[in-house]
DNA sequence: TCTTTACCCTATAACCATTATAGGGTTTCC
DNA sequence: GGAAACCCTATAATGGTTATAGGGTAAAGA
């Protein structure tokens, strides 16, 4: 298969495929006497779960990681599930500094409604007082 | 004042001061004869109110719009509320794919438990598996 | 005065994951 | 044989900062 069909059958973009091999993240394939590159059904089944973790928004480094436990399946996952203790923990972070900031703005939406000239603006003069 | 003190003052690092003024967000100051760039109070307000932008999540590009709310005052405000409008929407998009995210996150890591090795991981297997 | 320490300058690269662009070859189908 | 769709590499851009290299200046103590 080249690797527009991979592409396709995998949702992702062709770039994308090539600059997961360069990072490591996709094992070279065999080229075809014209130098494409010629993929298996392995390497549909990695970029898959390069994908499935992507979506999951794990770092790519963290995705090499997880890799390394498939490749070496005879050791034990304390890691793989302190990553996941640690993605968890900053997920839920981001979700509260995210619903901080959406009070601070529907605030400082409130402060202006109907037509008026910018110098009268609440918003500005929000933003320009002290919004902490 | 120089721009160490205006770092200081403000809160933000030196290099981004530099970064702003090069983006065209805060005005060039004058130079001293030795090239050091010298600030008055107008450059700490305008800085801080970029600083408070940058607090709500606001694109530089969008600071800059606001900016010229700033600079010519007689205007109506309405691209100003409709910019908070795109934001808070922004944000709330945000906030719930993390949500999604936590749940799948938090699914996934119920799947393994006690110390066994990678093979038999539910982690691994769940993301190999299909995490939709 | 000498020297250390802290500060200032510019230019350039790194961060992250991807997307875009330039410039050129190959295959496929009509 | 010619156009459309595909493939290749290399390089730059995205956004907002932070880091680094390499060098000049200033404020302080010894
Ligand atoms: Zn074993
Ligand atoms: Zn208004
Ligand atoms: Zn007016
Ligand atoms: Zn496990």
């Amino acid at each position: 298969m080249r690797i527009g069909q991979l592409a396709k059958l995998v949702g992702v973009d062709v770039q994308t495929i090539r600059f997961y091999e360069r990072e490591g993240l996709l094992v070279s394939p065999e080229r075809q006497q014209n130098g494409y590159r010629i993929y298996t059904q392995q390497h549909v089944e990695r970029l898959a779960f390069v994908r499935r973790c992507r979506m999951l928004n794990l770092s790519l480094a963290e995705i090499g990681e997880l890799q390394g436990y498939l490749d070496e399946p005879h050791q034990p996952c304390t890691a793989v599930n302190g990553m996941l203790d640690g993605r968890i923990a900053h997920v839920r972070a981001q979700i509260n500094s995210l619903q901080a900031l959406e009070k601070q703005l529907v605030a400082l939406r409130t402060r202006c409604s109907g037509v008026h000239e910018a110098a009268d603006c609440g918003i500005l003069t929000g933003i320009s007082a002290e919004t902490r």
